[in-house]
RNA sequence: CGGGGAGUGGCGCAGCCAGGUAGCGCAUCUGCUUUGGGAGCAGAGGGUCGGAGGUUCGAAUCCUCUCUCCCCGACCA
């Protein structure tokens, strides 16, 4: 792609709605334009961040033999009477009257819808397990929303919803989504950390959040340092054996939000040096909820022995539009963005420091197509500004990579490699600054 | 929902208290010079001052109502 072509509306000036650093960065990065209170335009930029990290999100769901479907943003709002919901929501359910004066809404999530679907098709233990899942928008009209995309009203979200016969098959369904979660923002780059949560009046100890430590989060959490170290099952791990041995690894440490947290326990069982408490995001939440919902809607089936029972049910979230400011949150400087490679809107910035010298431009010219036939994906500024503006914006919009041609290394046959989480530079002959970004 | 703050050109802001017909920086356009970390000079374009009503000879400025946005708190699978 080239700049000149490329709609990329950069601020040079920080827009003074803007409080955290990570709205700052996507409004100055030309990432996002708020159309409303917490909700907002995804600019081409933005938009590729978007996708990349819906993208893996997906890969790691369909791994699991979890598939996907869409539901609805607009749902009946006579299901949620069905299930109880409709009065219990509150405010928070953007409830819409349509032309016929039925009642409708905007989704917040979607158990009701997935249970209406599976109810209609699904009638013996046969045809489980079952795991069905959607990325979809949703909406909740927050009291005060704030936080740029962290906390929007409308929000990107991965969620689905497991049925399985029995809790034993949900407990084994309960564990591929823990393993897939740590493998997703492992991928994304992120030092995601399991943390015991809330189940409400369902009980157990079937529900985790899935958070990241950053200053600017919306909990406190408490945790073990150990949990820094700890690395993902490879992409190899078999979903269908037993997982327990990986869920009792990654929640063999201290680690709970401030609702959860016991002050006494976290000092008994974590040394001081190793106490961590800070705040977090919350980019995961997965949750078994039982028959709740299957038996406030009727979605039975068939067992083994001929008697009908509620089918167990489980659901899992991940945040997607918020993983977005949050690995900003994870990773910037003061000069701007740090893309992680998985998700960085492109992979490598290639700077012409003087568009229309003959020399600079066929070198740059050269070097993008060859750049480009490697597979790599190229923002190639072609724009006739000043070189300071040109490294400023680059290292704004933080692709990892920055391939620099001016015309004073170029007398010399060389041009300037620089990473930009480092900020390394190196000076390379073109075809060894090819050589090392394609890696060949 | 309680408390606080703000709406003036694309962005950041001044002007408001002590009413007199809108200004600064950046950005944009033109020209010349410049050119490796956000250039200089000269010129140009662009604003129903959030909206509605009112006071006044005259309102960005004073009064009333209203809309929107932001921050703190409460709230939040």
């Amino acid at each position: 792609m080239r700049m000149s072509q490329f709609f990329l509306p950069v601020l040079k000036d920080t827009p003074a709605e803007a409080q955290i650093v990570s709205h700052r960065l996507m409004l100055r990065a030309g990432m996002i334009r708020q159309s409303s209170a917490g909700i907002y335009s995804w600019l081409p930029l933005g938009f590729r961040v978007l996708k990349k990290i819906e993208q893996i999100v997906r890969e790691e769901q369909d791994a699991t033999g979890a598939q996907e479907l869409l539901m609805p943003t607009i749902q009946p709002a006579d299901l949620w009477r069905e299930s109880g919901r409709y009065d219990d929501y509150g405010l928070e359910m953007l409830r819409i009257t349509d032309r016929h004066e039925r009642d409708m809404l905007f989704g917040p999530t979607n158990e009701e819808v997935i249970t209406d679907i599976f109810r209609g098709s699904i009638r013996s233990y046969r045809q489980l397990p079952l795991n069905l899942y959607h990325i979809q928008w949703k909406f909740r009209d927050e009291v005060r929303p704030r936080f740029g995309i962290m906390r929007g009203r409308e929000f990107l979200m991965k969620d689905n919803y497991s049925f399985d016969l029995d809790t034993e098959a949900a407990r084994h369904s309960y564990n591929k989504m823990f393993v897939a979660y740590l493998r997703t923002f492992e991928r994304l780059g992120l030092k995601a950390i399991p943390m015991l949560a809330d189940t409400g009046p369902i009980g157990g100890d079937m529900s985790h959040e899935f958070i990241i430590l950053a200053d600017t989060g919306e909990s406190e959490v408490y945790c073990h340092a150990d949990y820094l170290d700890f690395t993902a099952p490879d992409a190899g791990v078999d979903y269908e054996s037993d997982l327990s041995p990986i869920i009792a690894h990654w929640t063999s440490r201290y680690a709970a939000t401030d609702e959860k947290h016991d002050a006494v326990q976290f000092e008994n069982e974590v040394p001081e040096e190793r106490r961590i408490a800070t705040r977090g995001i919350e980019v995961g939440h997965i949750f078994n909820f039982g028959s709740k919902y299957s038996k406030a809607m009727g979605a039975n089936v068939m067992g083994a022995d001929g008697t009908e029972v509620p089918v167990e049910m489980g659901s899992y979230g991940i945040g997607v539009s918020r993983l977005v400011g949050a690995i900003i949150e994870a990773s910037h400087d003061d000069d701007g963005i740090i893309w992680p490679d998985s998700v960085a809107p492109f992979d490598v910035g290639l700077i012409n420091l003087k568009a229309g010298d003959e020399a600079c431009d066929s070198a740059v010219n050269d070097i993008y197509a060859k750049l480009g036939e490697a597979g790599l994906d190229v923002l190639l500024d072609d724009s006739d500004g000043r070189a300071g503006g040109k490294f400023a914006t680059m290292d704004l919009i933080g692709l990892p990579w920055q391939l620099i041609v001016g015309p004073r290394g170029l007398k010399s046959g060389v041009v300037e490699v620089k990473e930009r989480r480092t900020g390394e530079r190196q000076e390379l002959s073109i075809e060894a600054a090819i050589a090392s970004l394609t890696g060949s």
